[in-house]
This record gives C-alpha cells, sequence and structure tokens, in this order.
DNA sequence: CAATCAATCACCTGAATTGGTGATTTTCAG
DNA sequence: CTGAAAATCACCAATTCAGGTGATTGATTG
C-alpha cells in the first residue's frame, strides 16, 4: 500500500488527482490541501510514502514546502507538480530535495507510474525537464574551454600555485631554480591577466584551467 | 517520419530492437550495427534522426562513440541503452552529449514513447538513472556545510582576496587599516588552516565559502 | 555583570613576491 | 637546417606578506 498527499491549490486540480490516484487499488489518499503553511505538520501526523508538490502555491510555494518537508521528514518522497518548464525552478525544486518533477499536462499518462517508480527509489522526470537538467549537468562538468594557451609547464607551476605552494616549494618539487618559477609565474600572470597568486588561483579554478 | 539507426553489439537484442521499432508505422529503422568503429560514417551517410546507442561496444564504446557522433553531427539525437546503473558511465555519457538514458530493462514499455520524447527535444532518462543524476546534480550545487566558522567580517576579507586584491586594496576597500586586514586574515588562513594567500583562495573556492 | 567573541589598530622582522631586464639552452615544426 | 616557442637561470629594487605579540572597543549572551 502506498500513502500519498496532495498538495495544490487548484480545487479541480486536486480533485483530479484525488480520482485518479483512488483509481489504483494499491494507493491510498491521505490527505489534499490547498497551500503547504502546515505542510511539515501533515507530513509528519499522516506520515504519507509520496508527497505530491505543486510549485506554485500560495504564501509558501512548493519549493519552500519541499525544502522544510524534506528538512523534517528526509525518507518521505516529493514530486513536483508543475505547468512551467522554467530552468531556475526545475533547479531550485532538485537542490530542495525533490525526487521527481512532472509536468502537469503529462499527469495523465505518467502519474501512476512515477509514483510506482518513486516507491523503489526512482526519479521520475518529465523528458522536457530532464533536457534541462543535462544541459545544465554538462555545462557544470565541461571545461572552459579557455586554455589561455599555457605551455605545459606553466600548467604545472599554476596547479601547485593553487595548492598553495610557495615559488621555492614549487621550484623544489619541479627541480628547477627559484628564478625559473618567478619567471614562469611572471608568463602565466601575463597570460591569465593578472598581478598575484590569489588572483591567479582564483582565475585558474573559476575558469577550470586547473583540478 | 522519425529515422533511426541501432549500434548493439547482441544480436538477439538486435533484432528485438528492430521488430519494436518497426511495429511503429512512423519510424523506420536505417541501420542495425554491432558496433561502432564506423559510427560517424554511418550517421553522416544515413542522417538518423535518432541513434540508440548501447553503452557496452567491442572495441569503441558507446561512449566514445557518442562523443564522436555528437561532434560530427550534434543535431542527431542519441539515446543511452544500457544494464548498468554505473555512476560513471551515467556521468560520461552525459557529458559525451547522450539525449537520453534507458535502461534495457525498461525498454518493452519505454522505449517508443522515448524516442517520441527524444524528437520534440525532450531527454528520456530511466526514473533509476534520473534519481543518481539528481543526487549528483545536488552535490555539485550544494554548499560543502564546512562554514569553517568565519565570521562576517573574515568572509568579506575572504571574497576579496580571492578577487586578488592585495591587503591594501582589501584595508581601502573596507575603510579599515592594513594592519586589520592583516589580523583578519591571520585568523582565516588559522581557520582554514592555510598559510598563504592562495591556498585560502584555493579553499575558499573549492569548499565554496564564496562564490 | 562577567566572560566571550568580533572587530579594530599597531609594531616588528625576516622572508617572499612582483616586476623589470637580459640571456642561454631545448625542442619542435616547417 | 632554421626560426619560434618553451624552458631555463640570474640579478635587482620596491613592495608585500606571514607570523608573532599586544591592546582597545563594542556586542552578545549566559
Amino acid at each position: 500500500m502506498t500513502t500519498i498527499i496532495v498538495f495544490e491549490d487548484k480545487a479541480n486540480m486536486r480533485e483530479s488527482l484525488k480520482l485518479l490516484l483512488e483509481n489504483e487499488p494499491d494507493f491510498r489518499v491521505l490527505g489534499l490541501f490547498p497551500h503547504c503553511v502546515r505542510g511539515v505538520e501533515h507530513v509528519l501526523q499522516l506520515n504519507p510514502d509520496i508527497v505530491l508538490m505543486d510549485i506554485d502555491l500560495p504564501e509558501i510555494n512548493g519549493i519552500e514546502g519541499t525544502k522544510r518537508i524534506k528538512k523534517a521528514s528526509p525518507d518521505t518522497q516529493i514530486v513536483m507538480l508543475t505547468v512551467f518548464e522554467d530552468d531556475t525552478k526545475i533547479f531550485e525544486s532538485i537542490k530542495a530535495g525533490a525526487d521527481g518533477y512532472l509536468l502537469k499536462k503529462s499527469i495523465p499518462s505518467e502519474l501512476i507510474p512515477a509514483i510506482r517508480n518513486t516507491v523503489t527509489g526512482g526519479s521520475p522526470i518529465s523528458p522536457g525537464i530532464a533536457s534541462r537538467v543535462l544541459h545544465a549537468f554538462r555545462e557544470k562538468s565541461k571545461p572552459k574551454a579557455l586554455s589561455f594557451e599555457l605551455s605545459k609547464r606553466e600548467h604545472e607551476v599554476l596547479e601547485l600555485l593553487t595548492k598553495g605552494y610557495s615559488y621555492k616549494k614549487i621550484a623544489e618539487h619541479l627541480f628547477v631554480s627559484v628564478d625559473t618559477i618567478g619567471t614562469h609565474i611572471k608568463n602565466i600572470y601575463s597570460k591569465l591577466q593578472v598581478n598575484s597568486a590569489s588572483e591567479a588561483v582564483a582565475k585558474a579554478l573559476k575558469n577550470r584551467i586547473v583540478e
């Protein structure tokens, strides 16, 4: 038996969800609420397996509600429902701890299997949403392309600088003189257009030149 | 009409896919290949809308194949098929540019709608996979929790240090003396357990204390 | 109200960094 | 083979930094 509560401000949508869910013999709707101001209390009291959460709720929106519920009851699985394919809302929801993300238009066909997947630890995501998540994921992992045309040795020196090594330590590490490291660093500064070690380190990390 | 080619090394799986796909009147299978050594050529020649790519292929694996195909033909949509729910392979595939990710066990029910979603720009992802992607996404975006208990002022100073400001510049910026900044920085070093500006900057950025 | 902590400032010393200039040797592609 | 780029080393001056000690003020909190 899978127990469910719903936060959805529109009455007809609430009713539709109720009908849809109660059509499944192993689903049980424990509650339907028009907002999640008392969301945490409801969840702690009813202890549902699944929460269906509309994103656009009055007073406390679904993202904030999700944060609170996840904090109070981390094992409750929360599936977001939304009409929007808005990047910010998607990412905020994910960060808030949502376990699934469905577009309302796909509810009739996808909701029931989505809930079943959620129960077994999966995260149903509508393809339109997933596409954006993947895109963001790629952005975060890809190198910034900008190599600044550092030579191999300069790159090496920059990497050690990023570790907080002094000129002397770097020199020892690479078996060259301190002056050589000095020259390399001068050249690095010139290529990165910076003029201190900390600035170079910041630029290197932000542009993923190292690590 | 949606055109498709398949890279799959197991003959019976290839046949199953072919039967499944050809059952759809608006799908057309342009080719079935047991490996993707000539993957790029096949794609450029046949110009399919969709590529179904097994991850574990001999010679050149599906991830490498995906990279090459995406490079040569970015608009070709590639859906990965796999038996594994292996984190590394999932993330590598995403980085390689895969547009969808299906577990083979879910193919009978999900493949056809997944392809239709892909055609319209969506990214079908099996819930078991999506769960891992979301998890990784959260890890990447969430602060490392470690605040190192920096005071507000120290945080401010660290932020300016990260921008490459010298002690003097920071002092001017905050309207205090250079010695005050010196003290703050000493305290920051002690809290972060570092002993140079570049090391502090590196630690601050890596642990998302700033930015 | 006392204790703690954050924030402020000062002084000192030795070491390190930055920013020049100049030069030699390797390496590597054309 | 030759020129360009990379890597190496050196010397110098001015500035900056790291690490140490000590001290005052104000806010917070038990």
